[in-house]
DNA sequence: TACGTGATCACG
DNA sequence: GTGATCACGTAA
């Protein structure tokens, strides 16, 4: 069943962020359907310092700061697209980044992306997930119950969640610290640590 | 451990 | 305008 917008619009972006695991992400590009098993989240919130949203609204944040449910895609390095999910209510700007995904179907057309033969880790990371999935900068702002992206709940039970701190955010001082990864545990898709 | 890569942001 | 920075991935 595919999740609507009242799962993303709650308040508390840490409870979000780790409901999304164990639930599938799908994008249809183009006709090509491919989904996994999302593995792995990672929770910011505007009040923190991991957060794009840290310092208000600016152009390239500012669907963050819209109702919960959409994506939220930027290029990182200039080379990586990196996926979120907005959550919370408009006005308030909280967002779960989504590292790894377990492939589930369109695997060939993932791999195709990947300009790869090997199934290994083809979605550990986060701008592999972007790449392996189709996902770029014209998702940015798209609602997730389109038709292009959606996240469906197959109740799939998750046994163990892992937290820990987030990984690339050592800028953010003290707020780097923040255990707020979350992974299934023992999962072989989950990115490296 | 080093660095590619380009959009974005905070200055003027 | 311009320069520093960046929620990564890969090679070595």
């Amino acid at each position: 069943m595919r999740l609507d917008e009242s799962f993303y619009l709650r308040g508390n972006v840490v409870t979000v962020a780790k409901e999304l695991l164990g639930k599938t992400l799908f994008t249809k590009i183009r006709g090509k359907v491919t989904s996994g098993i999302i593995v792995e989240t990672e929770a910011y919130s505007q009040i923190e310092k991991g957060s794009h949203a840290y310092k208000g609204m600016t152009e390239r944040n500012k669907v963050m700061f819209g109702p919960g449910g959409a994506a939220y895609v930027y290029l990182c390095y200039g080379i990586h697209h990196l996926f979120n999910i907005v959550t919370n209510v408009e006005g308030v700007a909280d967002a779960v980044l989504i590292p790894a995904l377990e492939p589930l179907t369109g695997e060939a057309y993932m791999l195709r992306r990947m300009k790869t033969k090997s199934p290994k880790r083809i979605s550990s990371g986060p701008g592999k997930l972007a790449k392996a999935m189709g996902i770029d900068r014209s998702f940015n702002g798209k609602y997730l119950g389109s038709d292009d992206v959606w996240v469906e709940d197959a109740g799939r039970a998750v046994k163990k969640i892992n937290a820990s701190k987030r990984i690339g955010i050592d800028y953010a001082g003290r707020d780097a610290l923040l255990p707020w990864r979350f992974t299934i545990q023992g999962n072989p898709w989950v990115s490296k640590p």
